[in-house]
RNA sequence: GCCCCCAUCGUCUAGAGGCCUAGGACAACACCCUUUCACGGUGUAGACAGCGAUUCGAAUUCGCUUGGGGGUACCA
């Protein structure tokens, strides 16, 4: 029993990635991990019409991004390559045929305009509808004089009556009526598979030994494994997910915001955060430390200890950690990160030590990458005093800034303690000859060289500035109040 | 309609018959810290969907009801 685990994310290009696809390619790439087995990349654009080479892109580079590289996929290739549906065109029929000859499945001419009259027909008279197997018994004549016409068939699987019952790793016990699904399509008339077909022919050739998918997937699990058996092929073992759903209870779609993780990505969250976030849907860690990286969690996974129902994702949480993970991060990776969403700003009046200085004092309260745009923007910017303008014009500042400007000029600027240990002695002089509270100063000092009531720690924004700089805005503030 | 899945605080969840007067995290609220906003700290409030059954004992097992989700294609 010393089988290699083979677990695969088949996505299909037919939109950016999804963020539930993600979580679901998280848990087979935590699985292949945790089991020491192999994980795999396949394309599955059977769909022409609705697949796009721009979509498969995203998906790559989605996928890339949240760390989750495969061990065989499309563009590295692997022993059982293709892996991209589209590519493997010529191996279906083949199969597809085989079945015919065992006596598993049969051609259906029955057109389009047939197949909706049976299905009107079966809702008029309110019963679930099953393919009527007209075509199951068709001479060889007849089938010749249909194809003389030019009619292309599909191929049908044959389905028996039966109780089939499946282990399922997430959800236990799974049983199913097999008499209730009527023979379904494996082939389209067009000579391309339909997706349950394509699956199942990849799976086995793959060698994949667990699918773990969305619960979605259910109801298409009987149909497979029936093939499977047909084949005379090794049935994988199965783990179907709950799925992400919106704070309504439907299914996550744009209206309700981002979708995709690029969009994600482009809001300003962390793939990290991201990926943490979406694995606490479902798992959770058994020390109760929520904020855990890959490693952390593949080491902590097992699969049949995830939470079998839906989950509905809610932005709170995945903001909290997306700023635990900006408070933690590398201050150099972070700038990498944050430097992007300042393109708005002319960056290079700064050092890359000082935009890192600037990225490290302002961190703090953010939660987003972007939000970091609008927490820097004096730094980069004349200050914009219409918010402070009561505070400027004040009483208080009327007092604090002239003393402050004077002060100033002794500042060391190369010495943070030095510019600390004075602002220190100019609220205790303010507060003793003038009743000022500390917190009026400061917000004088603040709202002048900012145009803020609120932003970075005081000394560093006076000491990022510089002396020449702060000169400039206070005197503009002074001006400014008159 | 039919089939399937699911059901613990607002949300994510812990809990696999007595450890549960149900634990944690996010959010909320209060207080503390503080040069602001925050961060952080300490607290408060907040749930076993309902009904039956099994059992000495049920959030945990079983059944029904209700609610939510998925599927019902020659889409994936």
């Amino acid at each position: 029993m010393s089988e290699e685990i083979r677990v695969r994310i088949a996505p299909s290009p037919s939109g950016n990635l999804h963020i539930g696809t993600a979580r679901t390619a998280l848990f087979n790439y935590l699985f292949a991990k945790k089991n020491n087995g192999k994980y795999v990349l396949r394309i599955e654009d059977t769909d022409l019409d609705r697949s796009s080479e721009a979509f498969k892109q995203n998906i790559f580079d989605s996928l890339k991004a949240l760390g989750l590289s495969w061990d065989e996929g499309p563009d590295i290739g692997g022993p059982y390559g293709p892996y991209k549906q589209s590519q493997r065109f010529d191996i279906y029929p083949k199969y597809a045929q085989m079945l015919i000859d065992k006596g598993y499945a049969y051609e259906c001419f029955c057109s389009n305009e047939d197949l909706e009259k049976e299905h009107e027909i079966a809702k008029e008279k309110k019963i679930p509808y099953k393919y009527s197997r007209k075509c199951l018994n068709l001479t060889k004549e007849e089938k010749d004089a249909l194809k003389a016409k030019g009619i292309k068939p599909s191929i049908r699987f044959k389905v028996d009556a039966k109780e089939l019952i499946f282990n399922d790793m997430v959800k236990g016990e799974l049983k199913f009526d097999t008499n209730l699904i009527g023979d379904f399509a494996i082939m389209k008339s067009n000579g391309t598979p339909t997706y349950n077909f394509a699956v199942v022919i990849d799976d086995m050739l793959m060698k994949i030994s667990h699918v773990i998918r969305g619960e979605d997937h259910i109801s298409n699990t009987p149909k497979q494994i029936l093939i499977y058996e047909a084949l005379g092929a090794k049935v994988p073992q199965f783990g179907h997910l709950g799925m992400i759903l919106a704070p309504d209870r439907s299914k996550l779609s744009k209206r309700h915001g981002a979708t995709a993780v690029s969009d994600f990505i482009k809001q300003g969250y962390l793939t990290d955060a991201l990926l943490n976030f979406v694995a606490l849907l479902g798992w959770a860690p058994s020390d109760g430390n929520e904020i855990k990286n890959v490693d952390e969690i593949a080491a902590d996974f097992r699969i049949n200890e995830i939470s079998s129902s839906n989950s509905i994702f809610e932005y709170e949480k995945l903001n909290w950690m997306n700023g635990q993970y900006i408070k933690k991060m590398d201050i150099s990776k972070l700038t990498d990160l944050v430097l992007p969403f300042l393109k708005n700003y002319n960056t290079s009046i700064y050092s890359r030590k000082q935009l890192e200085h600037i990225i490290e004092v302002t961190r703090e309260p953010v939660t987003l990458l972007s939000d970091f745009e609008n927490d820097t923007y004096y730094f980069f910017n004349e200050p914009d005093y219409t918010e402070v303008d009561e505070i400027i014009k004040g009483d208080v500042a009327k007092i604090v800034l002239p003393k402050f400007l004077e002060q100033v000029q002794n500042y060391d600027f190369d010495n943070e303690e030095d510019i600390h240990d004075k602002l220190g002695e100019l609220r205790s002089y303010f507060k003793e000859n003038h009743s000022f509270k500390p917190k009026e100063t400061m917000w004088a000092i603040r709202s002048a060289l900012t145009g803020r009531t609120r932003g970075a720690d005081m000394v560093a924004t006076i000491q990022i500035l510089g002396k020449d700089e702060a000169n400039k805005r206070l005197k503009t503030a002074i001006n400014y109040a008159q």
